[in-house]
DNA sequence: CTCGGTGTCCCGCTCTGCGGGACATCGAGG
DNA sequence: CCTCGATGTCCCGCAGAGCGGGACACCGAG
């Protein structure tokens, strides 16, 4: 199936743009997406002409699909003209997680893991090919190592997306490892399809994964996977700390 | 510069559909905004049927849509095929919050209102013809009103929503009130620009709105504007309260 | 005043992507 | 077993959406 999809590239045309494009075309959506992405790296508004730049768009094209997007304030405006992401996210993501209702239905699990261990506890699901932040509870210390919620993180180098990865079927473990670019945050990272294949079936036999600073050094994680009434996946909870209390 | 726009329409051509158009088209993004709003309306997964369905589009004009849309993870499918809403929303919706950064610099004085007035309090900023709530401490009481975070209201029937639109220029008022379409909540609701105008007036003098049982009987809201360092509206704080508690 | 930089808007030609429809797949029912 | 309906996936030709060139207006700087 991924096969034939990637067979229906038929033509590769002119395509000098490095778009991670997937058979499926629809070129002004795409566009539209990419642009969200890019405001959402930016730390500021941008304007139109900034986000040609980055996009390498003509004027037009950009113009217009901000316009609409701000029609539908997926961005909204600011008054020098600048462009940044609009509450209409917010108002969508608050409903996709509510629509998962994952919170709630942990939430009491997930304090009393957190008052039992006197760390960080994390809540996660997996994403393509990251893991998204969904809640987390931090102890009473005055340093505490944590991430924000709402954030995402790569799947291999943290212990609730190998955790999470390690119990999906053969062939969705094949293509997500597919899709995802290694960086090594640490010299710790794993690396490599097959480092991470073999990690993975170490998870399996344990039912747990660990993140031993392979995205920061100094911090250790323990991750376990959330299964459903069927057995699947649905999510993980992790328990982090600097590794000088994380040993057992 | 409005008018112009609606000028822009030149050929009606078919157009059955009754779509919210305002002159940049951009269909296939519109559509796929359409799918999230549909989405986001539905408590369950929705099939590939079931969208083409409420949206009459065709099955493989629908098709695409989702499963670009998929690839970005804005939806996610269900094993059984079905579509919600994706979680890179989430990730989308609180980076556009954490841009716009009211609610850590509002926070302090906000938690000294709450405490002040013993009642709910919210955050909320402006959206188009709507208010979208940002935060909210609630009061150690059993019952107490409030709207759950990440939601929104039409800014008619909401104290903050008059006072926020109060302390717009003209022009912004007049589109504003335009693209509002009056429901009557309740007997209260102020339902027409002109009762709407004269109330913006009062909120002017007084620096305040109200909004008495005008979304929902027994609750009422107290509203003020926040303005930035240059005397521009950015958001709004509310006191709400039961009817009978909420007098001076 | 010019000049470079904005954002907005128009228009013609091209090629995207629409929609019809074929094709698999599944489940229910006979 | 086959049939039937409903599902999702995929292909392909034609038509019209939307791309990009570019005109235009509007700054603010020099």
């Amino acid at each position: 199936m991924t096969a034939s999809l990637s067979n229906a590239f038929s033509v590769p045309t002119s395509e000098t743009r490095a778009k991670p494009k997937g058979a499926y075309q629809l070129h002004s959506l795409d566009r539209a997406i990419s642009v969200l992405e890019v405001l959402r790296e930016s730390d500021v508004p941008l304007s139109l002409a900034e986000i040609c730049q980055r996009m390498n768009l003509h004027k037009s094209t950009a113009h217009r699909s901000l316009m609409v997007l701000e029609r539908s304030a997926l961005i909204e405006r600011t008054q020098e003209n600048r462009f940044r992401l609009g509450l209409k996210l917010y108002e969508l993501g608050n409903r996709a997680v509510e629509q998962i209702d994952l919170r709630t239905r942990i939430h009491p699990f997930f304090r009393r893991l957190s008052g039992q261990v006197g760390e960080t506890v994390h809540l996660s699901m997996l994403q393509k090919t990251s893991i998204v932040y969904l809640d987390k509870i931090e102890p009473n210390r005055r340093v505490c190592m944590s991430s924000k919620i709402g954030t995402s993180n790569p799947v291999y180098c943290t212990a609730m997306g190998k955790a999470m990865l390690a119990f999906q079927s053969e062939q969705i473990i094949e293509e997500t490892i597919a899709k995802m670019h290694f960086a090594r945050y640490t010299p710790k990272t794993l690396y490599s399809r097959e480092t991470l294949l073999k990690y993975l079936e170490r998870v399996r036999r344990r039912g747990y994964a660990i993140d031993d600073e392979e995205i920061e050094l100094g911090t250790r994680c323990i991750g376990a996977p959330i299964f459903d009434e069927g057995h699947r996946v649905i999510a993980a909870v992790s328990v982090s700390g600097s590794s000088s209390r994380i040993t057992a």
